[in-house]
DNA sequence: TAGGCCATCTGGTCCT
DNA sequence: AGGACCAGATGGCCTA
């Protein structure tokens, strides 16, 4: 079958002209894949004439293209044109097709390469692209990269975040932004750009960026105020609805420096243009404390995989807290996994890429 | 092992 | 005619 001598390997492009949009643990593999797939390509090269990929048009057209041939003119292909025989196939009109000279078949093969060449080069292209967007939503993270779908997908609630934000001039609080950036993405991806931002929070208050770039952020970027969401931690009664604000905020489980969010759309993001499902339930901590999980032991650290990180209003933390973790429901309610948390070491946010960002801080100044 | 994600190949269609 | 774009198919890798 042609599509198989198409896959020689001495034709295929040289794919090493690529190396930057492969991620680290994909370089090899993707090599490796290759050549496994050419392999097995050319493993099949006896098959010919049959084809085991998709409808079975194949290189009809290709072998259609080629007029210029002008030897055998009457020598058509068999399986081409003999209908007869296929009582149920509708009969081919056009041209009758060719008889594949050695030499039609290289130049298909040729063509066909070219053609695949550019795909990649094409496909490259949309993924560099994709790679740029990454480095500009709110969450970025090398050792753990947004799926396509789920970078898009942020992109756009990143965008009708900033939008919301210049259209109500008011500082969001960080409830309604998460949440809003959070519509439709799948719980790991929820999770890590939760966590993302906690981290950022805690760059706002340290004033330093991850990649030493200062910058400024006297208070918590997102206004604390009342949530129509509650923690199951808060459960406790100082943690009630119409408990004090006082008790409240001096209640160890209850940092001021906290949101909180269990599930639900927010009452206070009605946009129609939102069309994604909402986020599954999940549980934002806010985190506006310096670090202290290097402290926290093994155990507890096991217990609350992405447990808010206390402010310093109290030292001790009691082991009921388990509500802590980024509550995720349903299947996956065991808690965040391990892989959502690693990445953040190296997950930063680009205030100094990003224009939104600027505006984000310059909002945040007033 | 199923499902998600991805890269690649492939053929069809449209455009220049 | 050739290139760009698209979608389907396929197989590999990874993770729960």
């Amino acid at each position: 079958m042609l599509t198989r001598l198409f896959n020689d390997p001495s034709l295929l492009p040289d794919m090493q002209k690529f190396p930057a949009w492969v991620d680290d643990s994909g370089s090899e593999d993707s090599k490796t894949k290759e050549d496994e797939q050419d392999h097995c390509r050319l493993g099949d090269e006896d098959l010919d004439e049959v084809d085991v990929k998709g409808g079975g048009s194949r290189a009809q057209s290709e072998i259609a293209g080629e007029e210029e041939e002008d030897e055998e003119e009457e020598d058509v292909d068999e399986d081409d044109c003999g209908d007869e025989g296929e009582g149920d196939r509708p009969k081919k009109r056009g041209p009758k097709k060719r008889k594949m000279t050695p030499a039609r078949i290289e130049r298909s093969k040729v063509r066909r390469q070219k053609a695949n060449a550019r795909e990649r080069t094409r496909m490259h292209d949309l993924n560099s692209a994709l790679d740029n967007l990454r480095k500009v939503v709110p969450c970025y993270s090398k050792t753990q990269k947004l799926s396509k779908i789920e970078t898009l997908r942020l992109a756009k609630n990143y965008i009708w975040a900033l939008s919301e934000i210049l259209r109500n001039g008011k500082r969001p609080d960080v409830v309604s932004y998460v949440q809003t950036l959070c519509k439709g993405l799948s719980q790991p991806t929820t999770n890590l750009v939760a966590g993302c931002l906690q981290l950022n929070s805690r760059n706002f208050l340290t004033e330093q960026c991850q990649d030493g770039a200062r910058f400024h952020m006297p208070n918590p970027p997102f206004s604390m105020h009342a949530y129509p969401y509650q923690c199951s931690r808060l459960s406790s009664p100082q943690c009630q609805p119409g408990s004090n604000t006082h008790s409240l905020r001096n209640h160890p489980y209850c940092s001021p420096y906290e949101a909180v969010y269990t599930g639900g759309a927010s009452p206070e993001y009605n946009s129609p243009d939102y069309e994604g499902q909402h986020s599954p339930p999940m549980c934002v901590n806010g985190n506006f404390s310096l670090r202290q999980q290097e402290s926290v032991s093994p155990d507890a650290e096991r217990g609350y995989h992405y447990s808010m990180h206390y402010s310093g209003l109290s030292g001790s933390r009691p082991p009921a807290a388990h509500g802590l973790t980024y509550s995720t429901s349903g299947a996956r309610s065991g808690g965040m996994h391990s892989e959502n948390v690693a990445p953040f070491h190296d997950m930063h946010v680009h205030h100094d890429r990003a224009p939104a960002y600027e505006e984000l801080n310059a909002f945040f100044h007033n």
